[in-house]
DNA sequence: ACATATATATGTTATTAACATATAGTTCAA
DNA sequence: TTGAACTATATGTTAATAACATATATATGT
């Protein structure tokens, strides 16, 4: 998609206080294997954990409520995920989420699929070394 | 973007052939980096000469010549490469494609940015390993 | 004569991250 | 006491582009 911070600007003109200029992308929709992982490793959680746990993965500092929630709507839907709300706690309220059986198999998938990636990666990374 | 041969389908819907249900995503606009190396390798290439050599880096035996071709066209815009029809050959006339200094410059800044990907990639799949 | 390969290209659609904005409950600092 | 910051959840809109579709033209092979 866009690149971070770089909206409607030539990829040659996307400066900003001398940083790089290459844009900032990421494996396509990297977001849902990181959320799987994280529901595996801790379940229950909730959306404001899993925000803070992705910049773990990349996500950054500034990682995207709007994305995040977004997903894991979308992940209910499609059966990955079960939520509910958490009770009897103080505090703004809390949906606490949970890995299905079928969302742990699409996790198992999504590797096979990261695996080919960072080969790809490394492969790309070999070629540029041969030449610089 | 959308997963290759899946338009329209929910995650868990997407499979074909008993195939891998995962995303067939990639890294965004690795297209780009791409082409760099490829036209700092061999100067001069023509667009379908780049359209089969895209297979290296894990495009898949069905590399889109729209994206292609949209994507060099973007790159010129941009100033990342130069290009002009080569004259004096038989078949359908071709257009070959060279780096400028800014391409070239670009390929560095790119190169950055996949080296950081594949760090996290490879988080991922440590983090994976310890559950799995 | 027709299919395939070699070449280049544009139109359209689906998807989603980026960007923007909003509400609400708590804690902390001035 | 008040306001800022943090903790929580969420929707609306836009930009970008790969996927998908389709097209034209020149050669070669059957």
């Amino acid at each position: 998609m866009t690149i971070c911070g770089q909206k409607g600007k030539k990829t040659t003109e996307k400066l900003e206080g001398g940083k790089c200029s290459c844009p900032e992308s990421r494996m396509e929709r990297f977001i849902q294997p990181c959320l799987l992982l994280l529901l595996y490793e801790y379940p229950y959680s909730h959306g404001y954990n899993l925000l803070i746990d992705l910049k773990d993965f990349g996500f950054g500092t500034a990682s995207d409520p709007g994305a995040l929630y977004r997903n894991l709507r979308r992940m209910e839907e499609d059966g990955l995920v079960s939520s509910k709300w958490e009770t009897g706690k103080s505090g703004p309220a809390k949906r606490v989420y949970e890995l299905t059986p079928e969302g742990e198999e699409l996790l198992h998938a999504w590797v096979e699929n990261i695996k080919r990636n960072k080969k790809n990666l490394e492969y790309f990374l070999r070629r540029y070394k041969k030449q610089f």
